[in-house]
Formats: structure tokens, sequence, C-alpha cells
DNA sequence: GTCTATATTGGGATAGAC
DNA sequence: GTCTATCCCAATATAGAC
């Protein structure tokens, strides 16, 4: 069937569905997005064809391009855009722990709600890109550990502050500790899914390796009775 | 000037020196394997050109496909043969901390080496390669993983369960133990690098960070007195 | 704004002489 | 075993019609 006889959609009274330009731009800017994403996970940046993305958004190879402007400003736009969105669904942490019966549980919480994000396929496969770009693109590296401090590291050097000034704990360094806790916890099977990302993670061991590095940093700051 | 004219060259006699085939097929592969390291970790698999291997390595593109037959083949044999290398220089932990006053100081100087390791420009380039292509090489992500066991993690598993047996430690889960370690001394600094390369480390702060993770450890693995 | 068709470069791999 | 010269394909980016 040529495309030249093609003609509007209509709706159900045969009234024609003039699509709003403007959404229509948007929609195919989002679909570029999609497929751009998908393409860079799945290939890295060099490897990724800038034909695949065309193929898999279904618009235009030119209107990517005016869009977009480069293969390299693509893939800062989407992967810069991803990146604040990552931590999106972290409760504060002061706000899990306050919620908590104990410090312990709510250290635990923050920490399980922490890995839930961190360790989802997404976002180790994102990870595991913007580490390997890192040389090529230094931006996504800043704006990666941005991301952490704003949304996860610095909320939780402010809970530590807060509890020590309440007496429940006592952490002379607010901003070790917090280093130490996301380590001891999260970054044990981070490491691991890094490095073998095949592995099936195991709800029950997870939960065992997280309360296990809380009690390590309790062992420590824990305020003296 | 023309090559066919070139002679074999003399020494000081006037004896030709006539160079024995297999050393410089040797010295011709150890140029293709300097080369090709260098390429992939300045510009990762995809965008590390054959071309340039060539260019830097001295021999013709057609050598080093005799040699290693493709690309791939060429990545996995450079990289998976520096991987075991990498920890080469790192004492056995158990001499280590034999070898030191108190457990503390043996946990630091052990520590202190593995970062003094791993923290090195290439073996940090390395790791980010490494994890950059772990979808296209899943093997080099479980080289890295039991080289890391085999040279790091298993000897200090066996440090720790001796020092509990001896007393002086009570650790008992001592893999899950090991990993804490690690995470929360080199882990730290490590992960800084991992997204900021260009950040000059601290001398004085990575010791302060390595006394403090191991503190942490010891307040809660430590004997009860 | 969007598409089709194409310009142009560079890369992986090999044939054949020596 | 090694080199020179080349094949062939894929990739980024753009020109020009609509």
């Amino acid at each position: 069937m040529p495309a030249g006889t093609g003609q509007d959609p209509t709706d159900e009274y045969g009234i024609p569905i003039i699509p709003d330009p403007a959404d229509a731009a948007s929609r195919k800017r989002r679909a570029i997005i999609d497929a751009a994403l998908a393409e860079f996970l799945a290939e890295g940046y060099s490897a990724a064809s800038m034909d695949a993305i065309t193929a898999k958004s279904g618009v235009s190879k030119a209107t990517i391009y005016k869009h977009f402007g480069s293969k390299e400003r693509l893939f800062l736009a989407v992967v810069g855009g991803l990146l604040p969105r990552t931590y999106a669904d972290l409760a504060p942490a002061g706000a899990t722990i306050a919620a908590a019966p104990d410090v312990r549980t709510g250290l635990v919480r923050h920490a399980s709600e922490l890995a839930r994000i961190l360790l989802r396929p997404e976002i180790m496969s994102l990870r595991r890109l913007v580490i390997g770009e890192i040389d090529r693109f230094p931006q996504l590296g800043q704006l990666w550990y941005r991301v952490t401090y704003d949304m996860n590291n610095g909320p939780l050097i402010e809970a530590l502050t807060e509890l020590t000034a309440a007496g429940a704990l006592h952490v002379p360094d607010p901003e070790l500790a917090v280093q130490q806790l996301v380590a001891a916890t999260v970054g044990i099977p981070q490491l691991v899914q890094t490095f073998a990302p095949a592995t099936e993670p195991d709800a029950t061991a997870l939960t065992a390796t997280i309360e296990s590095g809380v009690d390590l940093f309790l062992a420590r700051y824990a305020a003296r009775s």
C-alpha cells in the first residue's frame, strides 16, 4: 500500500482527528529517547547504532538529528536525563527512620529501600554504562555522584546528625559513617551484581546481609548507655 | 629509502646479528599486547580500532590477525591475561597480619596494601573497562570476581577464621565479614575514584578512612574480653 | 517538521607477494 | 611469519523533496 494515499484518522463520528503538532513532536521525542536508552544500555555508546535507534523509534534518522544534533548529544540527553530519576521513588532517609520503632529497624528499612532501587536490573545496567563511558563523558560521573549525594547520602548525613544530637547515636563523622553504612549494606550485593549480572539475587540473603551491615554500623556508632 | 635494500644489522665485529625467529615473534606478540591494552583502556572495546593498534604496535595488521584471529579474541587475550596479574604483588593477608604487633595494625596494613594496588590508575581503568563490557564479555566479570576471591578474599577469610580459632577475634561468618571489611575500607575510595577518576587521591584521608573502617570492623568482631 | 535517499568516512578482515 | 594493498560493509551525518 502506497504511503501517499494515507488519510487522517477519524473518530467514531467520522470527524478527522488532527493530532496537535506539538504533541506529535513530543511523542516522537519520547519515542526517540526510549529507543535510544534501550539501545545504549544494550550496546554501550560506541557500539550503539543510530540506524538501530531509528528502526526502534519508528521515526526517521533525519528527525533524530533535527532534535538532538549528534549521537553524543543524544547520549547525554538520554542518560543524563535518566540519572536524576533513578532515585525518584526513594523515601527520604529521615522520614523512614523516624517512622520506625527503633533506630536499627529504621536503618534496615532504609537500606532495604535503597537496595530495592539500586539493584533493579535497569539501574545496574545504567550504572555499568556510566562507569564504562566515564573517560568519554566525565560529566555523567559527576552527575551520578551528585545525584547519589543529593538523594541518599546527604539526607542520611542529616538524619545521623540529628540522631546524634538527640542522643540516640554517637556519630562523630557523619559523612564517613554514611559511606561506611552504605558500603557495608547495599554495597555488597551491588558489587556482586556489577560483575555477575546473570546471578539471581536471593531476597533472604539480601536481608541477612543488610541486617548484618546495620549491626556492624551500630556496634560502632550506637550511643553508649 | 626503499625497504628492499635493508641488510641485517651487524655487531661491532661486522658479524650479522640474525635475530632468533622465536624471539622476534615473541617480541612482536608483546608489542601487540602492549599496544592493544593501551588502546582498549583508552577507548573501550568498540571504539578501539585495529588500525590504531597496528600503528602503535609497529607491526602490520595482518600479523595481528595471524596471532590473535579477531578483535574479540585479542581483547580477551589482553584483558584476561592482565587480570590475574593485577593482584600479583599483594602480600598474602595472613602473612601481613601475622607480622604485625596486633590485629588492628595487621588489618590496617593489609587494607592499605590492597588500596595501594586497587587504586592505581591503570587498575581503576581496567576495572571500568571490564564493568562496561560485561554484557559483551561475561567471562571477564567472572574472572575478575574469581581473581579477587583467590588473591584477597579467600586468604582473608582463612586469616579471620584462624584468628577466631585462636581467640583473637570473634567472627561467626568470615565470608560476610571479609566483604564488610573490604567494602568499609578500600571500597569507599574505590567508589569515589570509579566515578571521578580525575580526583587526586589524598594519602592522609585514605589512611584515615582505612583506619576508621578497621575500627568499625573491630567494634563488631573483636573478641569479647 | 518529517521523510527518503545518499554522501563519505572509517573499520574489521583477508589475498597474495616475499 | 610478515608485509602491502585492498575488499566490503556499516556507521554518522546531511541534502533535498514534501
